[in-house]
DNA sequence: CGCTCGTTTGAAGCTTATCAAAGTCAGTGG
DNA sequence: CCACTGACTTTGATAAGCTTCAAACGAGCG
């Protein structure tokens, strides 16, 4: 019923390394629960100390960071098949927040499960770590757009981001993809102001390189977006071979 | 001889988890070579694809990536104890290069061995795991800074890392410890320019809040600094208990 | 001594933030 | 059908922060 095999997650696997029967049938023995939240809810709170980590099936969730000036950070966001607080399960406690962006589904899976499943396969666990390692890079290169980027190159290469890992779980359709998420939200991710977004989104459009209705995202050329971004893709260890 | 036990990687290990006797006995079966380097000196290129990991003995190094305009971003210091690129056992190619900042005695263990050693222990493959979580959430926290930090924020927190970094391997004497490191490799951090770093230090300085010849840096006053830096050292799960 | 590397200082200019207001759009109720 | 509302985007003006270029300074070294 929660579909760990049917899940873009095990896309996200599979398209790194070959499941072994015995993965899918471990994977298939994982249970847990299905739960829907709206933008702007909160699906994990921080500090929080719970007992079940959490897949994204569907939508966009963000980790979010509060500072005491009322200003928010957002630290990495989640798409589609990311299995969004597995480090959970190892840290004592999450200096963040997770916040649904757009309207989501999210499966929970108990750590004790999850422990039980890993300590059998060490390849699994490979597996399962290899996924943080590549949040662990994602969030590197966060950094350096943030260090040394243009306000253009930073959303840029965030744009070629998100097409990439949602083609890497088949969810983008050509160079387009469902992206209902506000200027605001976007100026947390990359640092700016809301303002100072807006007119780089602006400067986007106009050299063709994005179009967007606050909807709908379209890369027309993606070749020109990620030569604008600096972009190479590289970082999402998009290839399949034994791990 | 190189001694993984005896190692502040051992320290940093046990610093959140007890080790019981098998876990020693398997590091202890772990061999690996010793190699020094020299500032500047690269310890690992870009684009490699080693069959081996390598531990940080003692100094500091860096994570570089290289932008096509000339500059450069630095992801993450490493501090002796960190187990800097344990994350290239899983990833097909790292997509960054390491760094010495200062001197650096390094040991450098073989995947195969590394791989062999975790199958037959869950729980030291959880601590490990836990090791590079603990990676990315330093990660997440410079992403935090440089979204939203001001000058002098981003650098009293880093400051504050470092030393906080240091207590936990035991290799900071009260407020105080050897950082031999240019204000340009600074500035490659905290994502500014060299010259901004120089008078933010400046300001760090007038203020108390920092003392620093280029040599050793101390901290008169670290609740001050902390305070300054909104420093909250949860991150870094400095807790001890069963993972 | 002269050279090199790194820090410090100065001045000009660009990038980005902030504050404030106007414009757009979907939904709501009269 | 039209005013009204609330959420978000866009525009404008100004100020602050930061970068860049250029030069001076200081310490260590052959």
């Amino acid at each position: 019923m929660t579909a760990v095999l049917d899940s873009p997650f095990a896309a996200a696997l599979n398209r790194r390394d070959d499941l072994s029967d015995e993965d899918r049938r471990l994977l298939e023995m994982l249970t847990g629960t299905v739960r829907l939240y709206g933008p702007q809810e909160e699906i994990i709170a921080e500090d929080s100390t719970a007992a079940e980590s959490c897949l994204l099936l569907e939508g966009f969730a963000v980790r979010v960071h509060l500072l005491p000036d009322g200003g928010r950070q957002i630290t990495e966001i989640n798409v589609a098949g990311d299995f969004v607080d597995l480090h959970g399960m190892l840290l004592s406690k999450l200096d963040h927040s997770v916040v649904a962006l757009t309207r989501c589904r999210v499966a929970f899976y108990g750590h004790a499960d999850l422990k039980a499943m890993l300590a059998v396969s060490p390849h699994l666990t490979r597996l399962f770590w290899l996924m943080t390692a590549i949040d662990a890079a994602i969030q590197r290169a966060w950094i350096v757009s943030m260090g040394r980027r243009t306000s253009e190159g930073r959303l840029a290469h965030f744009f070629c981001e998100v097409l990439c890992r949602l083609e890497a779980v088949g969810l983008a359709s050509g160079s387009s993809f469902s992206f209902p998420v506000r200027q605001a939200d976007l100026a947390d991710m990359v640092g700016l102001s809301v303002v100072h977004v807006n007119r780089t989104l602006q400067r986007l459009r106009q050299m063709g390189l994005i179009v967007w209705d606050g909807a709908t995202l379209t890369i027309p050329d993606p070749d020109g977006l990620r030569a604008a971004a600096d972009f190479d893709p590289t970082y999402l260890d998009l290839v399949k071979r034994p791990r």
